[in-house]
DNA sequence: CTATACTATGACCTGTTGGTCACATGACTT
DNA sequence: AAGTCATGTGACCAACAGGTCATAGTATAG
């Protein structure tokens, strides 16, 4: 958590160092973002820095949070309410507001993207049994209850296949981000990419 | 490419100095693997280390070298004759060798699968237009093969079904890793993965 | 016994990192 | 005007990084 000096900050301030943070971690990772690009980017004073955060790991945090919640405000109500829409339509809600957001905020999105990428890295560890046990958890319940519906088979391995969902989230995600960085044109094609994506998880590729 | 000075050292001393690099890439990543904690692991001088590689990145290529040739040699005769089997049953005999070879070297194999964790990475740039494209084309070639034959959908985007194999395959040697470390009696039941993936990558979760 | 070529060594270099601290500034109270 | 308190500051620190280099050791050849 940030410092109380953080908080009573000017939000213009306070904003200005979160988007300088965002794109410093977006850039370089955790281990290679560097506080000293970030106070001079951000034009405040090393001693400033340190104190409005613990420490680097305390940045991160607080705007993985931000990000994450962000991200939450994107969500269209119909994620509120997640059993009153088939697995499919709750996915494809899922998967579009995943790219919206993406697509809006690319450095928050990739922020909060890295939990996947930073897994095994000690300072991931906290966040994950709080966070990512809980998306685990998430479309674990929304599998299991798709499956009782009687629209998902019963066979399959809950938590494998949800391990694979959430890789998919991610994959669509970077795919779409690599695919598209730069172009706007294209960039309505995403829709398209969601539905190509429901129908692999769907029906699968082979010919029925 | 490592220099000739290290290609004439004994093989016993050459593999001591791959095995502690694979361990430090593994454990750290690349930004973070120290060459002083190498040399010190492998019980040379530093001096030694500059006088086998040209430098970090170089020692880093070789290792994934070495681990693609490693991976290479695992794989059943089958996979040199692709357009003689389903493209299942093919899919099947790759997801089965990678996680095969991730149980038995997990560190080459967590080297190997590293290049989708560094795609960003300046290091893998050069790497990639060989390596990642090489792959890539593959997969895209054999999804063209299938279609053709009539076993896969047309409908599918080849691109982007081919960046989900992908992602797929090292998906699921990364959940059996995490999943997997320390037991060995769940170990053999990679197999059932394995079909689960296919199961999934053929038919999708919907019930038909 | 000397010359040559290769290999081994670790002190040393420069640069950068995350983090600290003694002090400066400025607004608000009394 | 004096005192108080939150905020701002950048020189400074130790730790460590990747990489260099002058020198020492060793083996084979003449």
């Amino acid at each position: 958590m940030p410092k109380a000096t953080f908080l009573n900050l000017p939000k213009e301030k306070r904003k200005k160092i979160e988007d300088v943070s965002f794109d410093e971690f977006s850039t370089y990772g955790f281990d290679n973002a560097s506080i000293n690009r970030i106070v001079s980017n951000a034009r405040i004073a090393k001693g400033s820095f340190y104190q409005y955060f613990e420490d680097k790991k305390d940045l991160f945090l607080h705007l993985f949070d931000v990000a994450g919640k962000a991200k939450m405000s994107f969500m269209s109500p119909i994620l509120m309410n997640p059993y009153e829409v088939s697995f499919i339509d709750y996915m494809r809600e899922v998967y579009r507001v995943g790219i919206k957001f993406s697509k809006e905020y690319p450095h928050a999105a990739k922020v909060s993207n890295m939990y996947f990428r930073m897994i095994d890295h000690p300072v991931m560890k906290e966040v994950m049994s709080a966070n990512l046990d809980a998306g685990n958890q998430f479309f674990e319940t929304l599998l299991h209850e798709a499956i009782e519906r009687g629209e998902i088979k019963e066979s399959i391995d809950k938590k494998f296949v949800t391990h694979l969902l959430i890789s998919m989230n991610l994959s669509i995600a970077e795919y779409f981000l690599r695919e598209n960085s730069g172009s706007i044109e294209y960039s309505d094609n995403y829709l398209d990419l969601v539905e190509e994506l429901l129908d692999f998880i769907s029906n699968g590729i082979l010919v029925s």
